[in-house]
RNA sequence: GGACGAUUAGCUCAGUUGGCAGAGCACCGGCCUCACAUGCCGGGGGUCACUGGUUCAAGUCCAGUAUCGUCCACCA
C-alpha cells in the first residue's frame, strides 16, 4: 500500500477526475438508451458572465439530481449552454464605444455585432470553464447558445407561428422607454425603488391638481376628476382657459373613475403621451396627444421655450416659472416609486411608439392550468401563488427593442403600398407590390430566445430523437428572481408550442448572501470569487456546502466557517478511507465469507441503508440539506465514532484471522456504498478514494471504470437490521455513560477503570458478549452482573434500565465526587416532581393516547430510580 | 396599497402529519489514544419574537401585534 497523505489535498485529485471523466465519456446522454429518460436544462448563464454564487448553488444542486439519477439506472441528460444577454451585451459594448468616444451609429451596425460576436467568443467560454470546475457533468456535445442557428430557426418559426395565430402584433402605446440603452422595456424590465421627490400643486385655474412631474404639464390635454365628486361636478365637460407658463391654455374638464378623489385634490391633470394611466384616460375620452418629451431624453419643439432641456432639467424651471407666475400653490415632500431601467438604472420614460407586443392572455391561461392541474410542481409552495398572481393579471409582452445585438425580428415593410410580412425565410420583395422592402431593425427580447429553450435546445422545430426521447424535462433548477422572466414564459410557451408541459417540477433555490445577510452584488463589493473558495477549500467541500445550506425555500447565508467545517468533513473522509486502505493487507473475500458478521458489522450495515433511504427520500422531495445531513451525520458519528473504533480491535488486536477478514470487508464495502452515495455531491473525493478501493465481482471491469457509473445504493425494506441497532444501543450507551462519569469525576483518560454493568433483562446477554468490547472503547475493565449490588465508593449512572456502576476508589476526589452528585439528585428530583404533576391530571391521563401516558409513567419511574440510586452512592461516601 | 416569507442556543440554521427542543460553528473542561489536532472524549447554554385562543398536550394549529426581508402594484 503506497503511503496516502494524512491532509486531503482537493487541488490534485480535482483537476485530474474531470479531463478523466470527459475523456471517457461519462456524461454523455443518448437517445437511443433504452434506459429511462431524465432530463434537465441548464439555466443558461449570460455569456458575459462569470460564475458567482447563484450560479454555483443552482448547478451544484442540477449536478446531485443528475449524477443521482445517472447513477441509478436513468439515461440522464443535462444540457448545457449560454444566453446571448441581448441588452446586457448591448448596453456592455456600448460603454466600451463610450470609453473610445465613439457611439453605435459610428461603427454602424454590421461592425457592432462583429464586436458582439468576437466578445462572445473570447468572455462566453469564462462560464463554462467555471461549471467545470465545479464538477458539472454537463453532456457538452449538446452545449448551445441561444444564437445558434437551430435556436434562432426556433426563434423565427415561433415568431411566424403567433403572428399567424394572431398573438403577435404591432401596436402604439405607450411603453417604457429607456433614454439611455434607447430601448423600449418590457414591464418586467423597469424595477422599482422609492425616491424622496417634491409633489408640486399647481394652480390649473379654479382648480388645483398635485404632480410629481410638472414639466408633463407641457403635454396636458385634459384635467380629469372623479364622476362621483360632487366637489368638482360643475366643471366636467366644461373648457377651461387656464394661465400657465406659456400664456393662456385651454383644457378640458372631464370625469374618469381612474381618479382617486381621495388623493392629493382628487383633480389630475391628463397627459396622455407621458403617463400610462393618462394614455388610458385618452384612449377613453378621445383626448389628443402631445410629446413634450423625445427619446433621448429631453424636452422637444412642442415643449416651446423648454425645446432641448433635459427632462429633470425642465423640471426644475418649469417650477421656478410658475413659482414667477404665482401658479404654485404649495410643495410638499413626498415619497414614491420610479420606474428604472433594469440595466442602466435610468428613469424610465413612458412615451408612445409602435412596438411588437405578444398577447400572452390565452397563453397564461393554458400555464396556469398546468400549474393547477399539478402537471407542473412548484416548490416551496408559496410561489405557486405568486405564479397565480402574475398569470392573472398578465399584460401584453412587449417583445421589440431597439438594440442590434439578439434575435433580428422577420418582419418587412414596404413603403411602396404599405404593407408589412413576416416570413420564415428573408425576403428582397413586397410579395404584394414587388416593390423594395425595409427589414424591421429591431430586435427581439432577450427572454424570447430563452422561454424556447428546454425544446430549441434539443433540436425544436425538428422533430429530433433527442425532442422525443428528453421533453419534457423531469425538472427546472432556477432562482426566484426569473419567475417571470423566464420559467412562466417557457410555461407558456411550452405548452401553446408543444402542446406538453417544458418541465414537470420548478424547483426555486433560495437567494445565497452573505455571512451579514447582504444580498451579494457587484455594486456592494461583496462578492468573493466562488472560484477562488473552491481553490482554497476544495470544490467537493464548497458543494457539500451549497447542499447542506439549500433548505427549501430560504435565503442562505454563506460563511468561511461553514465551509471549514465541509473542508474538514472531507478530510474526516479521507482519513477514515485511509484507516481502512491501510488494513486491507492481506484481506481475502473467501476467508471472510466462512466468518458471521458481528453485531457491529451488521448495525453499521443497517445504519448505511437508514442512510440510504434517508437520502433518497431527501433527493426525491429536493431537500438536499437533509440528504447532506444525513450523510454528514452516518459518515462522521456512526461510521468513524464508532464503527472504526470497533474495528480496529478486530484489526489490530484479533489472533482471528477469519473475524479480520469479516471486519475488513464490512469495512470495505460499507466504505465504497457510502462512496457512492456522497459521490452526487462530493464526486472528486468520492471518486479518488472509490478508485483505490478493491473492486471484485463479475463485472468488475465495467463497474470499476468509474463511481459514476456505478449504481446508486438502494434502500431495500431487508437492509434493516432491528436486532442489531436494539443490540448496539446499550453498548454505545454504557460506554458513554463510562466516558461521561470519566471525565465529569476528572479521572485521567489514561487511567484504567473499574466498571460494573448491572443489564436490564433484555440486555444481559448482549452486553455480556460485548463486555470487552465495551471495556476497550471506555478504557476499562468492565464487568456485568446481573443482580450485582452497588460496590462502595462508585459513581452511578443508569442508561435505558442498565446500572453502570464506575468505581471510584482511588481514582476520585471524593469531594468534587459528592458535589456531582448533589446536582444530579436536584435534577433528578426537578424532573420528578413535573412527570409526577403531570401525570396526577386526570385530563392528561384520561385522553391522552395510552402510549403517551405510558411513556411519561416509565420516564417516573426511571427517574426515580435515578434519585434513589444517587442517594445511595451519595451515603456511599459518606 | 396588496401578497408572501422570517423571528428557535452567542452566531448560522434544521425541526415534514401537534406528543421528551436539535445540528454545525463558537464557548468551557480533559486529551498529541499507532486514520485524522482540519482530530478525540465530555460538558454548559434556549420563556421557540410578543399577546390571546383551540387542545389532555402547541416551536408546530387559529387570531392579532411588533420587527426584519422579498415580490407585485398605473394613487398622479
Amino acid at each position: 500500500m503506497a503511503e496516502i497523505a494524512d491532509r486531503y489535498d482537493p487541488s490534485i485529485v480535482e483537476s485530474r477526475w474531470y479531463r478523466e471523466w470527459e475523456e471517457r465519456g461519462l456524461f454523455g446522454a443518448d437517445p437511443a438508451s433504452p434506459k429511462p429518460p431524465y432530463c434537465i436544462v441548464i439555466p443558461p448563464p449570460n455569456v458575459t458572465g462569470s460564475l458567482h454564487w447563484g450560479h454555483a448553488l443552482n448547478n451544484t444542486l442540477q449536478d446531485i439530481l443528475i449524477r443521482y439519477k445517472r447513477m441509478d439506472g436513468y439515461n440522464a441528460l443535462w444540457v448545457p449552454g449560454t444566453d446571448h444577454a441581448s441588452i446586457a451585451v448591448h448596453v456592455l459594448l456600448e460603454r466600451q464605444l463610450a470609453a473610445e468616444g465613439k457611439t453605435r451609429h459610428d461603427i454602424g451596425r454590421e461592425a457592432f455585432l462583429e464586436c458582439a460576436w468576437k466578445w462572445k467568443e473570447e468572455s462566453g467560454g469564462t462560464i463554462i470553464r467555471q461549471l467545470k470546475r465545479l464538477g458539472a457533468s454537463c453532456d457538452w456535445s449538446r452545449e448551445r447558445f441561444t444564437m445558434d442557428p437551430g435556436l434562432s430557426r426556433a426563434v423565427r418559426e415561433t415568431f411566424v407561428r403567433l403572428f399567424e395565430e394572431g398573438l403577435i402584433y404591432q401596436d402604439d402605446y405607450i411603453v417604457n422607454w429607456c433614454p439611455s440603452c434607447q430601448t423600449v422595456l418590457s414591464d418586467l424590465e423597469v424595477e422599482r425603488e422609492e425616491r424622496d421627490t417634491d409633489f408640486v400643486y399647481i394652480k390649473y385655474g379654479p382648480l388645483t391638481l398635485g404632480t410629481v412631474r410638472p414639466e408633463t404639464k407641457l403635454g396636458d390635454t385634459a384635467v380629469a376628476v372623479h364622476p362621483k365628486d360632487k366637489r368638482y361636478a360643475k366643471y366636467v365637460g366644461k373648457t377651461l382657459e387656464v394661465p400657465s407658463v406659456e400664456g393662456t391654455i385651454t383644457l378640458r374638464v372631464i370625469a374618469d373613475s381612474a381618479v382617486d378623489p381621495k388623493f392629493g385634490t382628487g383633480v389630475i391633470k391628463v397627459t396622455p403621451g407621458h403617463d400610462p394611466i393618462d394614455f388610458e384616460i385618452g384612449r377613453r375620452h378621445n383626448l389628443s396627444t402631445r410629446t413634450v418629451i423625445g427619446f433621448d431624453g429631453r424636452m422637444t419643439a412642442e415643449a416651446g421655450k423648454y425645446a432641448g432641456l433635459d427632462r429633470f432639467e425642465a423640471r426644475k424651471r418649469i417650477v421656478e416659472d410658475m413659482q414667477q407666475l404665482g401658479l404654485i400653490e404649495r410643495i410638499e415632500p413626498y415619497r414614491h416609486s420610479v420606474g428604472l431601467c433594469y440595466r442602466s438604472k435610468t428613469v424610465v420614460e413612458p412615451l408612445i411608439s409602435r412596438q411588437w407586443y405578444v398577447n400572452v392572455k390565452p397563453l397564461a391561461e393554458v400555464a396556469t392550468k398546468a400549474v393547477r392541474g399539478r402537471r407542473i410542481k412548484i416548490l416551496p409552495r408559496p410561489w405557486v401563488k405568486t405564479y397565480y398572481h402574475w398569470m392573472e393579471n398578465i399584460r401584453p409582452w412587449c417583445i421589440s427593442r431597439q438594440l442590434w445585438w439578439g434575435h433580428r425580428i422577420p418582419a418587412w415593410y414596404c413603403d411602396a403600398d404599405g404593407s408589412v410580412h413576416v416570413s420564415r425565410t428573408d425576403l428582397t420583395e413586397c410579395p404584394k407590390c414587388g416593390g423594395p422592402l425595409r427589414r424591421d431593425p429591431d430586435v427581439l427580447d432577450t427572454w424570447f430566445s430563452s422561454g424556447l429553450w428546454p425544446f430549441s435546445t434539443l433540436g425544436w422545430p425538428d422533430d429530433t430523437p433527442d425532442l422525443r426521447t428528453f421533453y419534457p424535462t423531469n425538472v427546472l433548477i432556477t432562482g426566484p428572481d426569473i419567475i417571470f422572466f423566464w420559467v412562466a414564459r417557457m410555461a407558456m410557451l411550452g405548452l401553446h408550442l408543444m402542446d406538453e408541459v417544458p418541465f414537470r417540477d420548478v424547483y426555486l433555490h433560495a437567494i445565497v448572501r452573505d455571512a451579514e445577510g447582504q444580498k451579494m452584488s457587484k455594486s456592494k463589493g461583496n462578492v468573493a470569487d466562488p472560484v477562488v473558495v473552491m481553490e482554497r477549500y476544495g470544490t467537493d467541500a464548497f458543494r457539500f456546502t451549497l447542499a447542506a445550506l439549500a433548505g427549501l425555500g430560504r435565503d442562505i447565508r454563506i460563511s468561511d466557517e461553514r465551509i471549514e467545517g465541509y473542508r474538514n468533513f472531507a478530510n474526516k473522509i479521507w482519513n477514515a478511507a485511509r484507516l481502512v486502505l491501510s488494513n486491507l493487507d492481506g484481506f481475502d473475500r473467501a476467508l471472510a465469507a466462512k466468518g458471521k458478521p458481528s453485531v457491529a458489522d451488521r448495525w453499521i450495515g443497517s445504519r448505511l441503508h437508514a442512510t440510504t433511504a434517508a437520502v433518497r427520500k431527501a433527493l426525491d422531495a429536493y431537500r438536499f440539506n437533509d440528504a447532506a445531513a444525513a450523510l454528514y451525520q452516518f459518515l462522521w458519528n456512526e461510521f468513524c465514532d464508532w464503527y472504526l473504533e470497533i474495528a480496529k480491535r478486530s484489526l489490530y488486536q484479533t489472533e482471528d484471522s477469519i473475524a479480520r477478514a469479516v471486519t475488513q470487508r464490512t469495512l470495505v464495502e460499507t466504505l465504497e456504498a457510502t462512496l457512492r452515495l456522497l459521490h452526487p455531491f462530493m464526486p472528486f473525493i468520492s471518486e479518488e478514494i472509490w478508485q483505490r478501493l478493491p473492486h471484485e465481482g463479475p463485472s468488475r471491469p465495467e463497474a470499476a471504470r468509474s463511481i459514476m457509473i456505478a449504481a446508486f445504493p438502494k434502500a431495500g425494506r431487508k437492509g434493516r437490521d432491528a436486532t442489531a441497532e436494539r443490540e448496539m444501543a446499550p453498548v454505545i450507551a454504557v460506554v458513554s455513560a463510562i466516558r461521561t462519569v470519566r471525565s465529569e469525576s476528572r479521572i485521567l483518560p489514561a487511567a484504567e477503570l473499574e466498571v460494573t454493568v448491572r443489564p436490564s433483562p433484555a440486555t444481559a446477554k448482549t452486553l455480556k458478549a460485548a463486555a470487552p468490547l465495551i471495556g476497550g472503547l471506555a478504557r476499562a475493565r468492565v464487568r456485568i452482573a446481573p443482580g450485582a449490588e452497588r460496590p462502595p465508593l462508585s459513581a452511578h449512572v443508569v442508561e435505558s434500565g442498565v446500572d453502570v456502576f464506575v468505581h471510584l476508589q482511588g481514582v476520585v476526589d471524593v469531594t468534587a465526587e459528592r458535589a456531582r452528585l448533589g446536582k444530579e439528585i436536584d435534577k433528578a428530583r426537578k424532573e420528578i416532581a413535573f412527570l409526577a404533576g403531570k401525570l396526577s391530571r386526570p385530563d392528561f391521563v384520561e385522553r391522552a393516547p395510552a402510549d403517551v401516558v405510558a411513556r411519561e409513567r416509565e420516564r417516573l419511574g426511571e427517574q426515580q430510580q435515578i434519585e434513589a440510586k444517587l442517594t445511595q452512592s451519595l451515603a456511599g461516601l459518606a
